[in-house]
DNA sequence: GTCTATAGTCGGATAGAC
DNA sequence: GTCTATCCGACTATAGAC
């Protein structure tokens, strides 16, 4: 652990490296990025990294809470009010749809928009591939919540318990929905001929996924169970 | 390139290091994977990566085109018969929805289940995170043509041309409903607190898979125009 | 805190014997 | 086709001057 110093420069070189982290580490992964290569990229001394976090390893679950700070600052608010808003007994299902509606908007806007969210996806993904040591970092720190939130609010309008399989289940696959144009951000952007998702495509994808989402909800029917009711279920909110 | 040899074992170093290329290199990327570890671990001798494929890049070219071939001689039958159908004016709405459940079932069949696939999806997600030069070599031989067996059907179905924005990004979107089940297969595993996603899980997936497309083709509305239409458009197959 | 120098390891590629 | 030996550059980490 560095002593704090005294110049006005304070910790300058760890926030840099930390920066560069995020960039070097999301496009090349853990291994392939070299010390070398984030000394150089952050116009610091090779040796800093081992004086700031102890080593290569420690820079990268430097990277990660960084991110997940970030990250948190960002929509944990919004996650916090989804939440409440489900957590109120007596909410209708017009104020839960409207709930909804906002979490696609925050979801697609968060994941696909900034320069930032794509180092952050890319750590992510990598995270996905092969879990490192950190890998519990990223997701008790962020997946987790962003699950939670929308389990949270699918519940409510399909009245299966959020500990209920199926949900946890639909509850991914309808996230998925808006976290392919990250993951799958190349072959996107291949298909559409373009260079980058502009805000027009953004808010065409929001427009789309709140009609997709309310579809999905409206026309849900438990599946999981052996002898699944196969009528629709009306009497939920 | 090797000459032909006359003995039992022809070409059993090449197709040992393919196999161990796809492993490995879906494991840790294509940098960060060593060419002794690929030799080690294929039981063959270093210099045969160079005298095989004229080197690492070479090897690792060739995974590619391999992957491309076993998972096209899978699904390849399928994805002309969803072509086939759609090119059919005279295809009913109920043969195309059936087409689209076939399409469910293989999709979450093939992204989802075995061994080898995730072995093609992590090197797929590696692409898609830093596309190296090889990018091409997945996306024309695979994912494009997957990409396009769902926007035929899906185009039949809600009647945008397949060279509609919008009907290619839904088309993105809703297989992102089952690309994130691989994609994001670490964290949904956390999730369910289990180990690997058995047979009854599939099932489930699939089965609700084909609710959601259904209610999201019902309630198919376009949203990109300017001035879109705003009720249901009952006009179309 | 920053920088240089260096130790010790591992990387890809290849030459040349067999 | 296979194997050994080897070149040489790049890697992480650290010691020690400033």
């Amino acid at each position: 652990m560095p002593s704090k110093n005294t110049h006005a420069n304070e910790g300058a070189t760890r926030r840099k490296l930390i920066e560069t982290g995020v960039r070097l580490f999301g496009l090349h992964g853990f291994e392939a990025t070299s010390t070398r290569a984030l000394a150089t990229a952050a116009d610091a001394n090779l040796g800093s990294i081992s004086y700031h976090f102890g080593g290569k390893e420690g820079l990268y679950r430097a990277v990660l809470e960084h991110i997940v700070e970030i990250k948190m600052a960002e929509i944990g608010p919004g996650l916090d009010r989804v939440l409440t808003v489900c957590a109120d007994a007596s909410a209708s299902r017009e104020k839960l749809l409207e709930t909804l509606r906002v979490l696609v908007r925050t979801m697609v806007g968060v994941m696909i928009g900034g320069e930032q969210s794509q180092a952050f996806s890319q750590i992510m993904m990598q995270e996905q591939i092969a879990p490192t040591a950190s890998f519990d970092l990223l997701y008790s720190g962020f997946f987790e919540k962003v699950q939670a939130a929308w389990a949270a609010v699918l519940g409510r309008l399909t009245g299966l318990p959020t500990d209920n399989r199926e949900l946890r289940l639909r509850t991914l696959s309808i996230m998925g929905q808006f976290v392919i144009f990250r993951v799958g951000m190349a072959a996107t952007l291949r298909r559409l001929d373009c260079e980058k998702l502009s805000d027009e495509i953004m808010e065409c994808i929001v427009r789309f996924g709140i009609q997709q989402v309310e579809a999905i909800v409206d026309g849900f029917t438990p599946v999981d169970q052996p002898g699944c009711a196969c009528g629709r279920q009306e009497d939920r909110i």
